[in-house]
This record gives C-alpha cells, structure tokens and sequence, in this order.
DNA sequence: TCATGTGAAACGCTTCACAGCT
DNA sequence: AGCTGTGAAGCGTTTCACATGA
C-alpha cells in the first residue's frame, strides 16, 4: 500500500460525517466542472457551489494533504481523482435495493439515471413480493429477500432500504446477517446501529416537520 | 397570543436543526406509544427510540418548559400536544409536491401512507408533462406547474421538489416568486436560499457516498 | 496580487453531575 | 429510590487571521 493512500486512511479516520458530506459534495462539483473544461477552481468557487465558506473548503481538504496551487487555486481533475480514493470509489461498492415498490422503483431510477454523472449503480434488487421476483429493471432482476445472505445471491455492500415500515427491523436484521455493512434507510423504523455498520437515515415525515417548525419560528419573529 | 405560546416562540429562535429534528421524532414517538395505551414516558426511554441520550432528550425538552414529572416521566398525551405546537403543525402547512415522475407518486404514496400516524398530507401536485396534467392520485389533481402562484391554484406554504435536476433551479425560483417559503428538495440542484425562506436538501448520492466512505475507513483500520 | 494552508479563537452542541421534587 | 431540570464542563466544528508561496 502506498504511503499516500496509508496517510488518507489514518486521517480519515477523525473525520466528521459533516465533513465527508462536503467531500462528497465537492467531488460532484468537480465532476461537473471537469465535463465543461474547467482545469483549476478556487476555494471560493468550489465552495459557493455548494453553500460553503471558503476556509471550510481549505480546511476540509487539507485535512488529506496540499492539493491546490498558491494563487490559482485547486486543480480540477487531480483533486477530483484525489476525493474519488479518499471517498473510497475506487472500491466501488456493490449496491442493492431492498424493497420493489414505488418508492423502491423511485430510488432505482434516480440512481440509474445519475450513474453517468455519479457513478452509483444499483446492481441487485430484493422484494418478497412472489409478482415481482424474476422481473428484472433496466437488466437486474428482483430476486426473493429470503435468498439474501445465502451462496447463490450477488454480494451487497450497501443496501438501500425501502420497504414498508412494519418490515423494515427484520430486513435490517438480515442484511446486517448477511454480512452488509452499509445501509441507507428510508424507513421511519429506528434500528439498533452494531458495531461495524453504518447505517444512515432518510426521514421523510422529520424533514417536512424541520421546515414546518422553521416556517412557524419565522412567522412569530415577525409578527412581533 | 397566550403567554406560554410566546415563550415557546421566544425560545425557537435560537433552537438548532439539529434539536428541532429530534423534537419531531420524540414526536412521533410519542404517537406511536400514545395510541398503545402508555401514559408516561421517562427521557431514558423516550431516548432509547431514537437512540439519544436521556440527558439530551430532558435538554431538549427544557427548552421549552417542564413538562415532565419527577419520579415518573413525561405525560405521553400532553407533551405530545405540546411538540404539536412547537413543531407548528397546528398550523397544518399546506404540502404541494412539484414533480409527478417515479420519485414524486413515490413520494406521494409514502406520506399519504403514513398520513394517519404522521398527519402530513400532500395535497397539490404540479407536474409540466401535458399528459399528467389533469390526472388525479388518490382525489389530488395534477396541476400545470405554469400555474404556480396564479390566483386559481392551491395555495402552497412547505413544496416537495422531486422534477429532474436540470428542471430545479427555475422550479425552485418560481416556487419562491410564488410565495412558498419551506422547500424539500430532492434533486443534485444547488439552490441559493434567499432570507426568510427554508430549504432543506436530501441528497441520494451523497448519502451513498458517505456510507462507502465509512466502509472505505473501517477497512483500512481493520488491515491495519 | 491572488489564493492556499493552518494554528488559534470563536462558536455551538452534547454530556455530565447534581440539586430538587415526588 | 426514581427521574426531572439545569448550570457547567467537555468536545467538536467552523471561522478567522495571517504566514507562505506562485
């Protein structure tokens, strides 16, 4: 293993879950601007793209070394290469959905669409639904969720879960089984987080009760 | 205005997204047990279902007033109402979606489904694609996204953006000209958020990536 | 002059410890 | 004994100011 690549792993290792969204951020602002030519951004640039002060940018990525040029700034495709090692997309991750219904189908067609620009792909489906087992979307066939974990079954790393909410535990279970350590969860059901599993949460009801809360806080300011 | 109320107002102006996100799960919570019969609940176990701490629940709680009784726990049905009024959902925002694709009848489905736990309801669409337009879900017609902000269409306070990204940004400004002040945003879009408007983002890539970061970080502390 | 990289200060969130009530 | 409410401490993140280099 390279020295480089060992210093990136050692350091991430103290990096918050805020940061790594920004990195995350950052790296699809590159993509895009690398596609229109752009060769260097600067720290300014790169964070107005995405809401970002520009020491947060410099902070952010100098935590894994001094990739910019005094005066001109950061060079756009070798700090794009740079984000994709240290977001650890060279590994590329095996993706599945669990769960066929709307929301389920919602969620494969984003990702399918975003691939050229993303690079994610959903590359295994499950569903418990017998109507839906065999059929395939856009190649990849839904298999039985009963199969998961067993030899014959493609490999998951990360599962997106969307499933109805009453399942939800038992899925998690059974990934987490299976020996999937990511999921993405787009259920309102709260699951007990193992040591060495990342789970991350999409709370669709909490989110419109933010902005509702922020609306009425608002509304009290200014009547008086 | 009473004078609790204002006091509630008052103490929202410096609360965090972050406290206002649990307050809406201790929420939901609580409408959950609420309709099992539970009268009381400690902080401990109220944490434990949204795997917080009870210290940080009694923090969060006591911003607002004292509404739990020593030696038992909180009132289930009484703080519940209570967070109604904070969360302002007494004042039931009107939720239009904008985007009647795969991810927008996806949307529409999840929160109609939860609608009788949740009490959050969409209930104007808005699509541009002639085809839709005039269609309903479930009683709730589809719209031409033209008509946004005229004096026939539904007035809207929280919309749900779910058009395709190169759509986003010219949605976004018309829902803004419109009036709407709360947005939900589901696409790549970067969106300024001009002041007194609320823009929360839910971002499908970035929550892949920063799980496959995590992964990509507990690989290389394992092998090493 | 322009923009990076970074230690130090500022800020905000969470945890702790304990007084006080039932 | 059990649990809440809360000031204070602890911890982590962001912002700032400026030294450094092109």
């Amino acid at each position: 293993m390279g020295a480089h690549l060992e210093r990136v792993q050692r350091r991430l290792a103290d990096v918050s879950d805020f940061t790594i969204g920004r990195l995350a951020r950052y790296r699809s602002v590159l993509a895009d601007v690398e596609e229109q030519g752009v060769a260097y951004l600067s720290s300014k640039e790169l964070g107005q793209r995405i809401g970002a002060t520009a020491p947060q940018v410099r902070k952010d990525l100098s935590i894994f070394g001094s990739f910019g040029k005094k005066g001109k700034g950061y060079p756009v495709r070798e700090l794009g290469r740079e984000l994709d090692t240290i977001l650890g997309r060279d590994l590329s991750w095996k993706v599945g959905l669990i769960g066929a219904g709307n929301l389920g189908r919602a969620l494969f067609y984003r990702y399918y669409k975003d691939f050229h620009k993303e690079s994610i792909r959903i590359d295994a489906i499950y569903d418990k639904d017998p109507d839906k087992i065999g059929k395939a979307w856009r190649g990849v066939t839904i298999r039985d969720v009963a199969e998961l974990g067993s030899s014959t079954a493609p490999k998951i790393d990360i599962a997106i879960v969307a499933v109805p909410d009453s399942e939800a535990p038992g899925v998690v279970k059974r990934l987490i089984d299976a020996g999937v350590r990511g999921i993405l969860n787009f259920t309102r059901a709260e699951t007990p987080e193992p040591e060495g599993v990342v789970i991350r949460d999409v709370r669709l009801v909490v989110e419109v009760d933010v902005i509702g809360c922020r609306l009425n806080m608002m509304r009290s300011q200014k009547s008086s």
